[in-house]
RNA sequence: GUCGGCGUGGCGGAAUAGGCAGACGCUGGAGACUUAAAAUCUCCUCCCCGUAAGGGGGUGAGGGUUCGAGUCCCUCCGCCGACACCA
């Protein structure tokens, strides 16, 4: 009783491509390449997620798909395995993080093998494995030896950093220092974002409005030693070279955004050379200054003393200068500070430095800010203007310092209405839709747009970016200001107090007493690597920003090196680091030479198709774009870019819920009043049988007044409405899972899971299965209708309608489509018999990188004995499509009044012809007056009358 | 607020290049087989009028271009996602 049985030929075939190594990749292609590549996960103790088969299922299908087109694919799984969770538990258990990972990775294994993905299974790698970061600690080594040249817009060797002969002069320390200042890789006493719940400091990207991006939890900034990568020093090449990319649009945005360039200029406001007892500039030392600056110096590389920077991407409003604002951490705040105003300052700048960013960014908030006392004068028409301290301009970004144009800038205009200072227009809008013009040039509101400029001197009249242009230039000249770029993207951040993270290669010097001199040495690649060390107490209490390595045993913690004393950096490196470089190691996993062969590197690189989730849009792909830049500099790996085509996943929700709203006394509202006021009411779950649809959305049947919620929610523990997909394999099969997560719906859109739609995909393989297989027979046997027989002209023309859609829709990703055309294909031969063997065994063949198992069973039935992982892929005969009468519709006035039957490449005048003797459309057309007749061969015909 | 994406039956979704809206699947209904149930098979399933033949309406709303619009353009509404004092 050969029934369709999952659980059995899934083991077999997982068992066969295994011992017959059927997916392991050659080191270096054999023909043309082909490189697939999934994120690999985080192997969290939960197990997989119903999210991950989908991403996987979609490569594994392009995967098998181009093998059987005889490409050389490259096909690798592996795991981003450091992270706080295993550490977590370490501190409850006193389980060494190492122990949990292996044990979550072992289980993650099992899920991926049971699902029947066609990875290499021997290119697997851990980012926890020694060999492994070994590699990564040793590309950290290769950005702390690099720097940015920004004439030749590259990284080059530290060696190669030219010294200043005033540098030179001050001796080696000096000279270590300008190194160090220069490195991709440099260390910062900055204030962190030390989160308490998560025990660790966060990048500012995983701060999220003021709490950790994961969990939510509350961040507060402290000082702290870090270390960080220079990124923004590629912010440009990394927003230019998107263009090089086959990724959607709304990725490269999201990237582009985050990039956040911006053009303007920077320009010097005198502020005197001391500080002046009225905080007033004297005239006399502006003009002496302005007159130093046009004949002599020009604009100095870094501010001096005497001004304070601005940084503006409108020039143009300089007229409209009426106040500046620095950020209350701003160098100059007590330099600034007249005795009266001290008192003020300093408590508002302490205020400024306890506040998260969450209460600095809050929405609501009124802007605040105190008076320094001290003026600046404005370079454009020696007006001196009062210079504020306020936590609306921030320090990280442009110069910390502003010149605010209330007439033109919206937080301006909201500030200065808030403290009474003067609002002066210089950008007139002219007449613009949702602009009211009197109001903006009376200054009693703010217009941010483009106009003509007014009270703006000789500038006077000058469109907004003629005068931008033209201001910029004539700052230049006077060494006043320059043109100037700025980006949101900040340094990363990449040191965090985690145990379970990559050491870092980096010695810190000690004196006699053991204390450090300030002075960092980074180990040479020989030295490579630092484990972690085995011993170690895992400390449940970690309430400060100390890393946990400080408690390490001494025999790891010192070093002693030439003679001398260090202690070990402490901190680590972020779990980033790891997922940076994966797919290069991918390549050669296991030299222990180089990260990469470079022979394999250029034979395999770039990768060619990457899939995962749109949640590391951002960080995780400009960080590994960043790496792979500056290896790329270095020559360690041959293209500018690592990942050619990007394909994000949507997410996978939970079941459709309905959802109603009962009061305290058990009466039913309506969702949309609950919306409005949650208090006191509770959320009931109700059946799909106890709602039915009313015009815009659900009722309540037995309350047809009572709106009900419905809607799909993201899986998640607290919810109950997570998937398992062990128990999908179990309860239907590896291959139903993998059809049922491809059939959802297109790849990259968000959709709610269903198990009737699972039950459903399993009902087509059944089918499949009954197709070719004889259920009756007590032995595994074909389907008697299964003829050794030539097809009919019909069954031809289905048989390759179906090879030339699969095959169009794999190459677009378009799986479900892919999918609903086998369905036609099954549909219509389970009605043949006989049905031709051969059209069984091309259909097998499409069939195979969807559901491989079911396929390689029926492949053996059909009499092979070899894998069909490498058999060609059916073509498509486009003379079997050939049909000799088609149907098309006729129209009468765009209305579709009939169809008539014309031979398939019959011209227009003969469609016109068959059409006007239908005898329905004869009927529409007597007496009346044909003004127009459209015939479009093979696909319609319209008659436009009169009247 | 800014940027990006999306609005199609009871549900998930199809619809080359502007050319028959609703493929395929689920759900629901009717029937066949069966002692019965499950499984399987057949038919129906966008809405309205009509016994039917047929007719009318319909892709978030309104307008436009066109012989013809789910698809292109404009305005608006709604949902989802990202960013959010970046000067």
């Amino acid at each position: 009783m050969p029934r369709y049985n999952p659980a059995t030929i899934e083991r077999k075939w997982q068992k066969y491509w295994e011992e017959n190594r059927t997916f392991a990749t050659p080191r270096l292609p054999a023909g043309e390449k082909l490189y697939v590549l999934d994120m690999f996960p985080y192997p969290s103790g939960d197990g997989l997620h119903v999210g991950h088969p989908e991403g996987y299922t979609a490569t594994d299908i392009v995967s098998r798909y181009q093998r059987m087109r005889g490409k050389c694919v490259m096909h690798p799984m592996g795991w981003d395995a450091f992270g706080l969770p295993a550490e977590q538990h370490a501190k409850r258990t006193g389980t060494h993080p190492r122990i949990t990972t292996e044990r979550n990775i072992a289980n993650f294994r099992r899920q991926l093998k049971m699902i029947g993905f066609s990875y290499d299974w021997q290119r697997e790698l851990a980012t926890t494995d020694l060999e492994y970061f070994r590699w990564t600690q040793f590309i950290f080594l290769v950005l702390y030896d690099t720097w940015f040249d920004p004439g030749e817009e590259r990284g080059r060797p530290i060696a190669e950093l030219p010294i200043p002969d005033e540098v030179a002069a001050e001796g080696e320390d000096a000279v270590r220092r300008y190194r160090d200042e220069h490195r991709l890789a440099y260390q910062l006493e900055a204030p962190v974002n030390w989160c308490p719940a998560l025990g660790t400091v966060l990048a500012n990207e995983e701060v999220v409005g003021g709490v950790s991006e994961r969990g939510g939890h509350p961040v507060v900034r402290i000082p702290m030693r870090q270390w960080m990568l220079r990124i923004t020093a590629y912010a440009d090449r990394l927003e230019r070279d998107l263009d090089l990319l086959d990724w959607s649009e709304s990725i490269k945005a999201l990237q582009r955004n985050w990039i956040g360039r911006s053009t303007g200029a920077e320009v010097d406001f005198f502020i005197g050379s001391r500080p002046a007892p009225d905080g007033m500039p004297s005239q006399e030392e502006f003009e002496q200054f302005v007159v130093e600056r046009i004949q002599g110096r020009g604009f100095p590389s870094r501010p001096g003393a005497d001004v304070l920077r601005v940084y503006t991407t409108r020039p143009d409003t300089l007229f409209g200068a009426t106040y500046m604002v620095i950020a209350p951490e701003h160098p100059f705040v007590q330099r600034l500070t007249l005795p009266e105003h001290a008192d003020a300052v300093r408590v508002y700048c302490e205020q400024a430095s306890r506040k998260s960013d969450l209460d600095r960014t809050d929405l609501a908030k009124e802007k605040t800010g105190v008076f320094t006392g001290s003026y600046a004068v404005n370079p454009v028409n020696g007006k001196a203007i009062p210079i504020w301290v306020a936590d609306y301009v921030l320090i990280s970004y442009g110069t910390g310092a502003i010149m605010a144009v209330p007439a033109h800038d919206t937080r301006d205009f909201e500030f200065a209405r808030q403290y009474g200072l003067p609002i002066v227009a210089v950008v007139d809008p002219g007449d613009q839709e949702g602009v009211d013009r009197r109001a903006v040039l009376a200054g009693q509101a703010p217009f941010t747009g483009d106009g003509t400029a007014i009270a703006s001197g000789r500038f006077t009249g000058l469109a907004t970016a003629e005068f931008k242009k033209a201001i910029t230039e004539d700052l230049e000249h006077k060494g006043l200001g320059r043109f100037a770029v700025n980006y949101k993207l900040r340094d990363w951040l990449f040191s965090r107090q985690h145990f379970w993270g990559e050491p870092f290669p980096v010695l810190h010097e000690l004196d006699d007493q053991g204390n450090p001199t300030g002075r960092t040495v980074a180990l040479r690649p020989d030295e490579l690597p630092v484990d972690l060390p085995e011993e170690m107490a895992f400390d449940a209490s970690h309430d400060r920003p100390e890393p946990p390595l400080e408690k390490a045993p001494a025999s790891w913690l010192y070093v002693t090196r030439d003679g001398r004393r260090y202690k070990r950096e402490t901190n680590t490196m972020p779990q980033w680091a790891g997922s940076c470089w994966y797919y290069l190691r991918f390549l050669d996993p296991h030299n222990d030479k180089a990260l990469v062969d470079p022979e394999v590197e250029k034979a395999w690189m770039p990768v060619d198709l990457y899939v995962g989730g749109a949640e590391h849009a951002v960080l995780h792909l400009l960080y590994a774009r960043f790496w792979h830049k500056v290896l790329y500099d270095r020559g360690y790996v041959s293209t500018p870019e690592p990942f050619m085509k990007l394909v994000n996943q949507g997410m996978i929700l939970g079941e459709m819920e309905f959802t109603g709203y009962q009061d305290a006394a058990g009466n039913w509202v309506s969702a949309s009043e609950a919306k409005r006021h949650p208090e006191g009411l509770r959320p009931v779950k109700l059946d799909a049988s106890d709602v039915e649809k009313r015009e815009e959305g659900f009722v309540l049947k037995a309350d047809p007044n009572i709106r009900i919620e419905s809607r799909a929610y993201k899986m998640s523990k607290s919810r109950g409405n997570v998937v398992n997909p062990d128990h999908i394999v179990r309860d239907y099969g590896a291959d139903s899972l993998r059809l049922y997560e491809m059939f959802m719906g297109p790849l990259e859109a968000v959709k709610p899971w269903s198990m009737e739609g699972v039950n459903g995909v399993r009902g087509f393989l059944d089918r499949v299965w009954r197709m070719v297989v004889d259920q009756h027979a007590e032995q595994m046997a074909l389907n008697p209708a299964v003829q050794p027989l030539a097809p009919s002209a019909e069954q031809n023309r289905v048989l390759h309608k179906t090879i030339k859609a699969v095959t169009e829709d794999i190459e677009q990703m378009a799986f479900n489509t892919a999918i609903a055309r086998m369905m036609e294909f099954v549909n219509f031969f389970l009605k043949q018999d006989p049905r031709p063997k051969s059209c069984m065994e091309t259909f097998v063949l499409l069939l195979s990188p969807f559901a491989p198992h079911i396929a390689e069973e029926l492949w053996q039935l059909l009499g092979h004995d070899q894998t069909l992982a490498y058999h060609p892929w059916p073509a498509c005969d486009e003379d079997a499509l050939r049909e000799e009468t088609i149907e098309i519709p006729v129209q009468i006035n765009g209305k579709l009044r009939g169809r008539i039957q014309v031979p398939s490449d019959a011209d227009p005048e003969v469609i016109d012809h068959t059409a006007r003797e239908n005898p329905r459309i004869a009927s529409y057309l007597e007496g009346k007056t044909v003004v127009k007749t459209i015939v479009v061969p093979r696909r319609l015909v319209n008659y436009v009358l009169k009247g």
